[in-house]
DNA sequence: CGGTGGACCTGCTGGC
DNA sequence: TGCCAGCAGGTCCACC
């Protein structure tokens, strides 16, 4: 579910929420997730005060005090939401936060592909899940000469080399099929073949649209809400992605779908080529 | 090593 | 109406 603009935009909504609250009492009501939850994460998360919320990738990162970290993603269908105390319990809430606001922070994920788990500042950028991504768009050193370092060499698909994470962390399915069309390049077109100006179109392309993106609170295709539960607006943005049969927004054409690894391609196969 | 395909889960949709 | 196949925003691992 949620990419980078989905997991900016709930990190954004709930900083001012979280940062500087105390954590009253944690319940983990199911620690089957991507992996299981630490059987101590709720005395380990008790009475410690949230001095940040940031993201990584496709990763929440909660900071407490003491150098604690409290990593969270949200695989495919998982939501980070801040609620009311006395809102209901919805099926597939996982984790509950009580905070001194008297609101609670809960994790909600039907799939159960998220993960959870707590790091120190040292060892986060050696956690197997951070210790080999890719540069996030928005670092100073993603550019052209980056991206064309992975595209020249190799000979996938470009709309997998986009997914990949030791490349560029952040993209996932939608905005890679996305950024491809703004480029008007195929998601079938072999990396290699790419010439240098069009990787450099690509690298601006990509920051350009996870920007617009994020302006529109990400994209709410079925699960997707932000941190207030609401939902996002970019799918009334979309170009290719989800729109098999559709018309291209900027040409005659008709949008295709091709499976690719067993996930959907979309792209417009007049202006792609 | 690079690249592909399947597994992990639940839930929804569309075809019959 | 009901059933079942296929598909879904991610990641990881086995295998070629």
């Amino acid at each position: 579910m949620p990419e980078l603009p989905e997991v900016e935009t709930i990190c954004r909504g709930l900083r001012p929420h979280l940062a500087g609250r105390r954590i009253i009492e944690v319940q983990v009501l199911e620690r089957r997730l991507r992996h299981l939850v630490d059987e101590r994460l709720a005395e380990r998360l008790q009475w410690q005060k949230i001095t940040a919320v940031c993201r990584r990738s496709k990763y929440i990162l909660i900071y407490l005090q003491k150098g604690l970290i409290w990593v969270l993603h949200l695989g495919m269908s998982g939501k980070l939401i801040h609620v009311d105390a006395g809102t209901p319990n919805q099926k597939h809430d996982h984790i509950i936060v009580n905070l001194d606001s008297g609101r609670q922070l809960r994790y909600h994920d039907p799939r159960r592909f998220g993960l959870s788990l707590l790091a120190t500042e040292q060892e986060l950028e050696t956690l197997p899940q951070f210790n080999r991504l890719g540069l996030d768009p928005f670092d100073g050193k993603f550019d052209e000469v980056y991206l064309y370092s992975f595209t020249r060499k190799s000979a996938r698909r470009i709309r997998d080399l986009l997914l990949d994470q030791q490349v560029v962390a952040g993209i996932g399915n939608i905005y890679a099929n996305e950024i491809l069309k703004r480029v008007g390049v195929r998601p079938t077109a072999r990396s290699f073949r790419l010439t240098r100006e069009k990787t450099r179109q690509l690298a601006a392309t990509t920051r350009t649209v996870l920007e617009e993106a994020i302006r529109w609170c990400g994209t709410s295709f079925s699960d997707y809400r932000d941190a207030d539960d609401k939902f996002g607006e970019f799918q009334n943005h979309l170009r290719v992605y989800d729109r098999e049969g559709e018309k291209c927004r900027d040409c005659p054409g008709v949008i295709k779908r091709v499976a690719l690894g067993n996930r959907g391609a979309f792209y417009c196969p007049r202006c792609q080529r």
